[in-house]
RNA sequence: GGGCGAUUAGCUCAGUUGGUUCAGAGCAUCUGGCUUACAACCAGGGGGUCGAUGGUUCGAAUCCAUCAUCGCCCA
């Protein structure tokens, strides 16, 4: 047979997927199996693959795999999220370098647009996904914009409306006052800025003297309704009660207490403006003080500042600073820094405005969803997101789900004329409800008016593993019967609040039943500097790239080896680099093995025989390894467990054990076990590198057409003696020291040695030594040999005659050196078995092995000693 | 400011309920090799008082306390 001396990634990876893909392998349908459920978390629709999803789904692709060849129905349900924010900014930014404006577009054109972007741009990510072998059920695709997806968000709103658990209510929003839209928390970056803290003085009512405050907005004091002092501050005791005087606008505002105020910064006494501050307005809910907004939505002032109306807020601020300054109010003003949000879109000031919005009550449903998750019905790995969890979900505040926006499932609440409103699935049940409530049957549409605003994308996704199995609308769905609850969940920590939970709430909201069994947390992708990789700093690689240069397979383990759970990982392209290596070596081990003769005349050599003896054992033990790593999901363990069994147990090792000579034929027995081993290699490995797994399985043996590692077995281990393995590890060592003689007397491999033992030896796998150490004779002596070289392994001493070679005085020395450790060894198990509360208070088993330690010391010691005592004659 | 977590070899990390020569792995590094599967390789080697201090214990990388440094979440 004829193969490449390199593996090719490239010319393997297309065909196999493809292959897969025609021989619907990753179809799954319920039956009569135990399935396997993942969920994709949805990718945003408007992005490109980085190198989060290629790790987030490297693992998905794994545990589906390894699932689908258990035997389970394996099914992972690939898709997208609209994304209302991110999407809509890109349609209307793109609108906008076609010189469209937004707001001269109806909502109809505006989302025609949007949804002609997504038909162009929306399914690029699911496609690069399949360059990485994901193995998604494809034809399960969903979109949480979807008809049916669509539709269930609406019944969820309308129905958690009538449970009482929607509402609407005052919000402080991140307004942008350039955009005159409210953006998102995430959109809202915070620098720290140079500014100034300016010392305003307040007179209290019927007495003769001030108050005073901090501030670094001066001209929201337009807006302010009450000061507010810590209650046990002795410096205002005396005032609590009292009323105070807003300057210049000459407001008459309350003197509060409240255990919020932070006695040490500024004078110890703040100004409340429950309209342009979020604990400012906590505070003024507090003690019912009045909301004064004195911004219009372009950041300039309104009537109800009273003065400077319509000046924009910063230069409102220089004069109004004036206006206290002349009047008598300004004490001082010092520098100052703090941490000013800006927006993303706009890097306008942010300006914290109150605004109607809809909410969605979580105190009842994060109530199970907290429990299952302490109770570990949902297991989080690693289990230290618990503790998070455990804080926010006890904290929890209730959610806002309206977004200012049109691309999204539109908010199915009609307003009434008369300002009262309807919530309905639909526009006729609307009108019926509407005609109900207002006792006018010839109430028509045209009156009503429906919310413009859409629910925040969240309020799809967090259906999502019941909505792909169109859960919500058909709760007897076979698909959802049948899928979930779902097993495993990937995905980063950054959304365990976002997402996570509120999955888990929705779960045991609408199905009584958790949505997943575990949640695996992933780290985030940093560089090798630990800066997040991100497109503006351009510090993160192409994914697409490193898949064409170093193979998908090479990019999986490249990825996994700097994975361990909910760790950020520091990637690098050498590690991909390491992966492709590793495909090269497993090509090449395969290689050897293909291009052996095999001659059913040769009988079996006992090196060989011994070996695969050996390797059937180290086999089941490292399967059995891999096996309770993938339980813990320490994917980057179990990766390493085949790494090393595969390049040093198996190539190293193994390998070069049965090798038969230069142009010499293999005999049939040896060669069939080595594919067969093969085999099981490939097969364990196969849900990490799929392709190259495929690749190797097929030209293994003649497969049949129907026949895929994929699909084949997942192997499992079987009972191993582990004192064979760890006789074999004596051999390795044995073999080791007799390269190490070589090396250090410059005696060439091609040599043969003789090998005299001294001390218990298991002759086992004598015909191994012989074989690697080229060592023509073992033989057991009883006593000390002149003129050898000797190596100790464990208590049994190991002599190689060599004429000429021996250097007494480097001997003894060497000899001397391995004395003075063991005998200080010796002593620190002496001190242990003479302290009395150590052999009354340790375990049996703990003791015995210290006396087996001092044993085999004294021992050695002995021979030790002896050896050097026959060396200095 | 509140909460959570981390600190082990040059780097990235393991170290399971305290107890086998327990201080480990991969990478990097050093030495020697093109030995016809593989230089994307082979054979060997070196390297850490487990962040600091104190305590509990027969015994601590592991448990407790304090401190230092760093990170994350929330405000």
């Amino acid at each position: 047979m004829d193969i490449a001396k390199k593996y090719d990634p490239a010319q393997v990876e297309g065909k196999w997927y493809q292959h897969w893909m025609d021989k619907g392998y990753f179809r799954s349908q319920p039956d009569e199996r135990e399935p396997y459920t993942i969920v994709i978390p949805p990718p945003n629709v408007t992005g490109v693959l980085h190198m989060g999803h290629i790790l987030n789904n490297t693992i998905q692709d794994i545990l589906i795999r390894r699932a689908r060849m258990q035997g389970k129905n394996a099914c992972w349900v690939p898709g997208t999220d609209h994304a209302s924010i991110a999407t809509e900014a890109k349609v209307v930014d793109k609108l906008r370098k076609e010189g469209v404006d937004k707001t001269s577009l109806t909502r109809e054109e505006f989302l025609k647009h949007a949804w002609e972007w997504k038909e162009k741009h929306g399914g690029i990510i699911l496609e690069q996904l399949k360059k990485l072998g994901a193995s998604c059920d494809w034809s399960r695709t969903k979109f949480t914009m979807d008809d049916d997806m669509y539709e269930s968000v609406i019944q969820v709103f309308v129905e958690l409306f009538n449970k009482g658990y929607i509402y609407r209510g005052a919000r402080m929003v991140n307004w942008d006052p350039a955009a005159q839209t409210a953006i998102s928390d995430e959109e809202v970056n915070y620098k720290e800025v140079n500014s100034k803290l300016y010392y305003v003085r307040y007179p209290v009512e019927g007495e003769d003297e001030s108050i005073e405050i901090a501030t670094t907005r001066p001209e929201t004091i337009l807006g302010d309704s009450g000061i507010c002092v810590h209650p046990e501050d002795e410096r205002y005791t005396h005032l609590h009660g009292k009323q105070v005087i807003v300057p210049v606008i000459n407001r008459r505002v309350p003197l509060v207490v409240d255990e919020y105020v932070d006695r040490e910064f500024g004078t110890g006494a703040l100004k409340i403006t429950p309209a342009h501050d979020e604990n400012d307005h906590e505070i003024g809910l507090r003690h019912n003080l009045a909301t004064i907004d004195i911004f219009n939505d372009d950041g300039t002032l309104n009537e109800k500042a009273q003065v400077h109306v319509g000046t924009d807020r910063f230069q409102a601020r220089k004069a109004f600073v004036k206006d206290l300054e002349r009047e008598g109010y300004l004490i001082r003003v010092e520098d100052y820094t703090n941490s000013i949000g800006f927006s993303e879109r706009t890097d306008a000031v942010i300006e914290p405005k109150l605004s109607t919005q809809w909410f969605c009550r979580m105190k009842e449903m994060a109530r199970p969803a907290l429990d299952n998750v302490l109770n570990d019905n949902i297991q989080f790995h690693p289990a230290k997101f618990k503790n998070m969890y455990k804080h926010w979900m006890e904290n929890i505040k209730d959610w806002c789900i309206s977004r200012q926006l049109w691309w999204g499932q539109r908010i199915p609440a009609w307003y009434l004329p008369d300002g009262d409103y309807v919530v309905a699935r639909n526009e006729k049940e609307a009108l019926d409800q509407a005609r109900q409530k207002t006792g006018n049957p010839q109430l028509s549409l045209d009156e009503l008016r429906q919310d413009p605003d859409v629910l925040d994308t969240w309020f799809s996704s967090w259906l999502w593993p019941i909505s792909v199995f169109d859960g919500i609308r058909y709760p007897d769905h076979q698909d959802v019967n049948y899928y979930y609850p779902t097993d495993d969940l990937v995905t980063a920590p950054e959304i365990l609040f976002f997402w996570v939970a509120r999955m888990i709430m929705a779960g045991y909201e609408y199905r009584g039943e958790k949505p997943f069994k575990n949640v695996y947390l992933t780290g985030v992708v940093r560089d090798n500097q630990r800066r997040k990789m991100s497109k503006s700093l351009g510090n993160s690689p192409d994914p697409l790239r490193l898949i064409e240069q170093y193979g998908a397979d090479g990019v999986r383990v490249g990825m996994l080896l700097c994975s361990p759970a909910g760790n950020d990982l520091l990637f690098d392209e050498s590690l991909t680099q390491q992966g492709r290596n590793f495909g090269n070596k497993i090509w090449n081990a395969f290689r050897l093995v293909k291009n052996w003769q095999v001659d059913p005349q040769t009988t079996q050599p006992e090196h060989s025989r011994e070996a695969i003896q050996w390797f059937e054992h180290r086999l089941n033990k490292a399967i059995s390894d891999m096996d309770q790593h993938f339980e813990k999901f320490r994917l980057s363990d179990a990766l390493m467990t085949f790494y090393r069994l595969f390049w040093d147990d198996f190539a190293s090792w193994y390998l070069e054990i049965v090798k038969p000579a230069y142009q010499q034929p293999v005999d049939e027995h040896t060669y069939q076990a080595t594919v067969g081993f093969f085999t099981t290699l490939m097969e364990m490995l196969h849900p990490i590198m799929p392709f190259i797994t495929e690749e190797i399985w097929q030209l293994a043996r003649n497969r049949s057409e129907d026949e895929s590692v994929m699909v084949a077995p997942q192997p499992r281990p079987e009972k191993w003696d582990d004192q064979l393995l760890d006789s074999f590890e004596k051999v390795q060592q044995i073999i080791t020291s007799v390269r190490n003689v070589r090396k250090d007397k410059d005696i060439p491999l091609k040599e043969a040695l003789e090998l005299k033992v001294n001390g218990p030896h298991d002759a086992r796998f004598d015909p191994i030594i012989r074989k690697l150490a080229n060592v023509n004779a073992i033989e057991q002596v009883s006593s000390k040999m002149e003129n050898t070289l000797s190596f100790m392994v464990r208590t049994t001493e190991y002599y190689i005659p060599v004429e000429n070679l021996v250097d007494t005085q480097e001997e003894i020395k060497k000899l001397e050196e391995e004395l003075e450790y063991t005998r200080g060894f010796l002593n620190s198990v002496l001190k242990k078995l003479n302290n009395e509360k150590f052999v009354s208070n340790a375990p049996e088993k703990v003791v015995n092995l210290e006396r087996k330690k001092k044993e085999d010391a004294e021992k050695k010691i002995k021979t030790l000693e002896e050896r050097i005592e026959s060396l200095k004659g």
